[in-house]
DNA sequence: GGTATGATTGACT
DNA sequence: GTCAATCATACCA
């Protein structure tokens, strides 16, 4: 809690203009935003960039029925489904067509505990939404989600209140393009996936 | 503390 | 058939 985001009161969601950009750039200031879905969610603190020229990213090989989200209009939820059991949700960013994304990796809950306790089947708050896979089940994403706009119910993307202590690395769980250091993290936080390598 | 494995879908060789 | 932007569980030290 460094920084205290415009979360509660009537906070205007952050939109296309602030998604329409190099996407490292919207992955490192999307750390502290806040993202609700349904009013159950909390504070992004860790964030992954995916180019089109970056080998791991799934717009590497140009558009397939599954990354057509990734080559729409930015501002819009891209959601896949990772090894055939987790969903995972991106941010689909730069240009409208260029097929960059921004993979949301974790949260630290403050909205809707309750009801991410009981979709999660846990407790403890630590692990509700550490992770891609736990984050989505945690909100309830699905496929479903899939090209809808964050700017426009059931999404909500809070701008932060100032500029957060952020720490990079290396992405995680990709063998390609593996020392680009395109991971974003809030710095010293508990909610994290995993920590970040000690410089 | 650590490493290994199964679940299960979609894209590609 | 193989691999993948993962997670929970099982086992070993």
């Amino acid at each position: 809690m460094p920084c205290a985001p415009q979360a509660a009161t009537g906070a205007v969601s952050l939109d296309e203009r602030f998604f329409a950009r190099d996407v490292v750039t919207v992955a490192r200031e999307l750390i502290g935003a806040t993202l609700l879905v349904a009013g159950v969610g909390g504070v992004i603190v860790e964030t992954e960039a995916y180019d089109r020229e970056d080998p791991a990213s799934h717009s590497f090989s140009g558009p397939t029925r599954r990354n057509a989200a990734m080559f729409g209009p930015p501002g819009r939820a891209y959601v896949y489904r990772s090894y055939g059991i987790h969903w995972c949700l991106n941010f689909v960013c730069g240009e409208a067509g260029h097929g960059s994304a921004v993979l949301v990796r974790a949260l630290e809950p403050r909205a809707g505990l309750d009801t991410m306790r009981a979709r999660r089947n846990l407790d403890e708050p630590r692990a509700l939404c550490a992770g891609p896979g736990r984050l989505t089940q945690a909100l309830g994403i699905t496929i479903a989600h899939d090209g809808l706009p964050l700017a426009e119910p059931p999404f909500a993307v809070l701008p932060r209140g100032c500029e957060p202590p952020i720490v990079a690395g290396p992405r995680i769980g990709i063998s390609k393009a593996a020392e680009l250091p395109w991971r974003f993290g809030l710095a010293g936080s508990r909610f994290l996936s995993r920590p970040f390598p000690k410089v």
